[in-house]
DNA sequence: GACATTTTGTATCAATCGATACATAATGTC
DNA sequence: GACATTATGTATCGATTGATACAAAATGTC
């Protein structure tokens, strides 16, 4: 029917996912997506739209491929308790390892663009949403089984984790030091036993 | 000697604050610091070098006259278990309210430019550390006094408080909403009683 | 009041920004 | 192979970026 596309629509994304994680939305331009993604101006606008657009579609695909992947890797593999202690120690042997300091997309992404773009922040909101009901559905299994104290706060103890994670996110982006880390993690944990 | 500058410093440079917080660095042109300011563009390099220098200046005085500020009221006012636990409402209390969602001008720069220049990184590094410093020696006097559990690591409540400290201010600019963030406050003060 | 010094306002610099016009090339359909 | 359709490459659009050149204006010193 018409001249098919020379390059892989999700390699090129993966590309553009790179530049935005590293660089941010707005010190992003799009002739440094145009050269790492391998294309040309017009191709990325023809396939993805515009700068925005393609914004908005590198992020889903990192979501999709990163947290929430993690997200049901934890959860089908180990018992509740343990999935959400390995969630967050997955994370900070990441942020320590993160040499270029790149953090989480997400939460870049939720400082940088979720105040300035309404449709943008409701997508952000709702992935953070997904973390705190992982933390939240694992705290209430693992208090029916026993393995955390009914006495406490589900809903409380899975929004201080949430927190939590986002403090180690940024706080790693300016001291990446494990001992910093795992200390704002540790008394944290320490509520579920 | 010479031609007297004819607006304030001072004044200019909380504008520039406004601005520089409000869009962050890279989303700020000089045009928009310059109007905000009230004054031209070569008033602004003759008085404060470069966009650069002007963001660092703008960032230190954010700091001293609000960060800084905050700590040492509170320190000079309260117990030192109430002056933390405030430290903590009133940062609910200013996400809540914060219609534009801004944030903290101080973490907000952690996350978009501390790791893409060492200089501005240390200097914010440095100040994370001075908030985490107040945490622990309030933690540290209360437990003295009694008030606090000794059988609790200052070092590290202190470094969890940090941690969610940003993560509140990181949530609030997606979803502010004071349930959620009290809820990720409460388990984490909850641990000074 | 002449001079040195600094600030201010106008006007503009080259570079880069996001985004396209246009012609050419590559496909499936008939 | 003619045609419709889409992708690609070149070349460039007007707007905006950070940053200045330059001359006029305002001060203290002498």
């Amino acid at each position: 029917m018409a001249r098919p596309r020379e390059f892989d629509e999700a390699t090129a994304l993966e590309a553009a996912i790179e530049c935005f994680w590293h660089r941010g939305y707005e010190a992003t331009s799009v002739r440094d997506l145009a050269d790492k993604m391998g294309i040309s101006a017009p191709s990325l606008y023809n396939t993805y739209g515009d700068k925005h657009a393609l914004f908005v579609q590198a992020l889903e695909r990192y979501l999709d491929h990163s947290t929430r992947a993690r997200i049901t890797r934890l959860e089908d593999s180990l018992p509740p308790k343990q999935a959400v202690r390995r969630f967050i120690d997955e994370i900070i042997e990441r942020s320590v390892n993160d040499r270029e300091r790149r953090g989480c997309f997400l939460i870049n992404s939720a400082l940088e663009v979720a105040p300035h773009d309404k449709r943008l922040g409701s997508l952000i909101a709702g992935r953070l949403a997904e973390i705190e009901a992982f933390f939240y559905r694992s705290i209430k299994a693992a208090q029916a089984e026993g393995d955390v104290p009914k006495d406490r706060s589900a809903r409380d103890i899975a929004r201080l984790l949430l927190g939590v994670l986002l403090g180690i996110r940024v706080l790693a982006r300016s001291k990446p030091e494990r001992a910093l880390l795992e200390g704002v993690a540790r008394p944290a944990l320490a509520l579920l036993e």
